[in-house]
RNA sequence: GCGCGCGUAGCUCAAUUGGAUAGAGCAUCGGCCUUCGAAGCCGAGGGUUAAAGGUUCGAGUCCUUUCGCGCGCGCCA
């Protein structure tokens, strides 16, 4: 009872999925109960002059059966089989092309439609499944700073969390610190020999600490050795060293957090499970492949082999040390096995394919992507591509150094400051007078709002040039873009005089009359089908190309149909509901990417 | 050498996963501010989707080959 009074009305608010209904019950009545299952393969139309929805199932279904005839006369068949239910929703159904049914919506069934998705939930269904979905995000590694590189996990795995979490499933962030193993132990070596005073120590010494450590890793062999035996120590737990680590590990963390501040992500202490939380579990790794047979010794090391390819996955060296493939298994034994994830989804870099791939395959060898309630898991790499500099090179200063995260986004929010203050000089402008403080505020949620749907907006496989001018432009297709229509819609409410909750309480009907609102109407109808796309799919730029898509109908609606200065009350009233539904799903839209929305800029 | 990924307008990118005339932004050119915010709107030009073949009603998308770029390949992470 208390189920289907949920979830009727949200159903109610996509026309795709009555379309769907209906045109199942189609096929069933034209072709037979046989054909229950096929899918009708309803799409938006491109061209607006064609109507609103197409049904694509008639020219791929001819084919498959014999003597049902030609597409069209398929179609045509289909159409004369349509429940009363799909005419009381459209005025037009139409056999178009090829095999296409075209169909029109009525603009009282966009109206109805529009009432049921203006609920807190604007036509987002949520998911049942009550496992959690881990995601592997951020990976920082304590011995130096963030740079760019860090950039892409870290917003990319936010906004996915927070798309899951949007569709009623808990996440768990697992920030997968590299706090252990042979280079925080160079690292530690280093400082120590250089008597750093660690408490008192800055990112920078740490940062220099690292270079030179590196560098003596690859040319001394007896500082390699020595690291060898810090970590040995290290490993053995010895009290002062283990005192050093926690400092270090505090000096990087605090700089961390305070990027993770800049960058508005949900992120903090409580994600933190570095490859150091694992360390005790990797015996156990070892010993249960080899007792099951899929890992052998070969060569002193303990290996693990795949049929179609000649690459092994090493889970253990010669000398007996183990490996960061080593410690994923363990990762995601845990992960599936004692938190429950039935979808663990890392966000890395995609040149980690082959690991992964490695990893994942012998996970599922040894049943580790199984749940103890026996549900499959699904493990996921979402690879994404390298951020280059304007040569098309990886991102480097001109001294050759690896740009600093903190460096970028600093930059990024004193650009949005900077553009923010100058247009409040206007008196005209509402954000003129705003106490500094505010101006500081908004700017930062511009900047850093032009970074991320920047990174978010192209697909994520591909390396993206790192162009700060171009992304603050604020210009064109931009996070800014999408605050200012926001902004925009929160204005005309400001100038009615109407708050925010006072929104909510219009409750004219929607009129849908003008080509303008049709087409923004069509719009927000598909906010649900596409955030649940971006869940399946993991692909946020395809929630930014939407998120555009509405804005920009909004903009011709906005220069097209006056709202407060409608021709009577009631075009008023239904307009100012159609901008309150527009601002709340801009708001939550761009919430999922972990793009702030003020009310002015 | 083997494997993976990518190649779309001058530039940066989309294309609802095989659907109608391949779309946006930037840049260029032309219109629109005494009416709700011009960070905006309306319009124009710009394409052999790297190349060739194939699959079918239909291909940027799938298959084969070639070219170009990037990345990865046993004891780092």
């Amino acid at each position: 009872m208390a189920v289907s009074a949920v979830a009727e009305p949200q159903s109610f608010s996509d026309p795709v999925a009555i379309l769907n209904r209906a045109l199942r019950a189609a096929i069933v009545k034209a072709l037979g109960e046989e054909h229950a299952d096929i899918d009708p393969a309803i799409r938006a139309i491109q061209n607006p002059q064609f109507g609103d929805y197409q049904v694509n199932v008639a020219m791929g279904l001819a084919k498959q059966l014999p003597g049902s005839g030609n597409p069209r006369q398929l179609a045509a068949k289909i159409l004369a089989a349509a429940p009363p239910e799909l005419g009381d929703i459209a005025d037009k159904l139409e056999v178009a092309g090829p095999g296409f049914i075209n169909i029109r919506l009525k603009t009282e069934a966009l109206g109805r439609f529009l009432q049921a998705m203006d609920t807190a939930q604007l036509g987002v269904q949520r998911e049942t499944d009550t496992h959690p979905i881990a995601i592997d995000l951020c990976g920082v590694n304590v011995a130096k700073q963030m740079h760019v590189g860090h950039l892409r996990s870290t917003i990319i795995g936010d906004s996915l969390a927070r798309v899951l979490e949007r569709r009623g499933r808990r996440v768990l962030r697992e920030n997968h610190l590299g706090d252990w193993g042979l280079p925080i132990a160079m690292v530690l070596r280093e400082l120590r020999e250089k008597r750093v005073n660690l408490d008192a120590l800055q990112l920078d010494d740490l940062d220099r600490a690292y270079r030179d450590a590196q560098k003596k890793a690859e040319n001394d062999e007896a500082a390699l050795e020595a690291a060898k035996k810090t970590l040995v120590k290290l490993q053995n737990n010895d009290p002062a060293l283990v005192r050093d680590w926690h400092k270090l590990i505090d000096c990087t963390m605090r700089a961390v957090y305070e990027s993770f501040d800049l960058l508005s992500v949900n992120l903090g202490p409580e994600n933190n499970r570095g490859e150091s939380f694992y360390r005790d579990r990797l015996p156990g790794v070892v010993d249960a492949f080899v007792r099951s047979g899929i890992a052998h010794e070969d060569q002193g090391a303990i290996i693990v082999r795949f049929d179609d390819r000649e690459r092994p996955l090493i889970i253990r060296k010669s000398d007996g040390g183990y490996l960061y493939g080593t410690t994923d298994l363990a990762a995601v034994r845990y992960r599936v096995q004692e938190l429950g994830a039935d979808r663990v989804i890392y966000v890395v870099d995609a040149r980690q394919r082959d690991h992964f791939r490695d990893v994942f395959d012998a996970a599922h060898k040894i049943g580790w992507d199984r749940t103890k309630d026996g549900a499959r898991a699904e493990l996921i790499h979402v690879g994404f591509g390298s951020v280059l500099g304007a040569d098309h090179k990886p991102l480097k200063t001109r001294s050759g150094e690896n740009v600093t995260l903190k460096t970028l986004l600093v930059e990024a929010i004193a650009r949005g400051v900077a553009e923010v203050t100058k247009r409040a000089e206007d008196p005209t402008a509402p954000t003129h007078g705003l106490p500094e403080s505010d101006l500081q505020a908004i700017g930062k949620a511009v900047g850093i709002g032009a970074v991320k749907f920047a990174d978010l907006s192209n697909d994520l496989v591909r390396d993206y040039e790192f162009n700060l001018d171009r992304m603050v432009a604020f210009e064109g297709r931009t996070g800014p873009y999408l605050q200012y229509a926001h902004a925009r819609v929160c204005s005309i409410f400001a100038k009615a005089g109407i708050g925010m909750h006072g929104a909510g309480a219009i409750r004219s009907d929607f009129r849908i009359v003008e080509p303008a609102e049709h087409r923004l109407a069509l719009a927000l109808l598909k906010y649900g089908g596409v955030v649940a796309d971006v869940a399946r799919t993991l692909e946020p730029h395809r929630l930014c190309t939407y998120l555009y898509d509405l804005a920009d109908a909004y903009s011709t609606f906005y220069q097209e149909c006056p709202v407060l200065k409608a021709d009577d009350p009631a075009t008023r009233q239904a307009r100012l509901r159609l901008c309150d539904l527009v601002r709340r799903v801009l708001a939550d839209g761009l919430g999922l990417l972990g793009i702030d929305a003020p009310r002015r800029m």
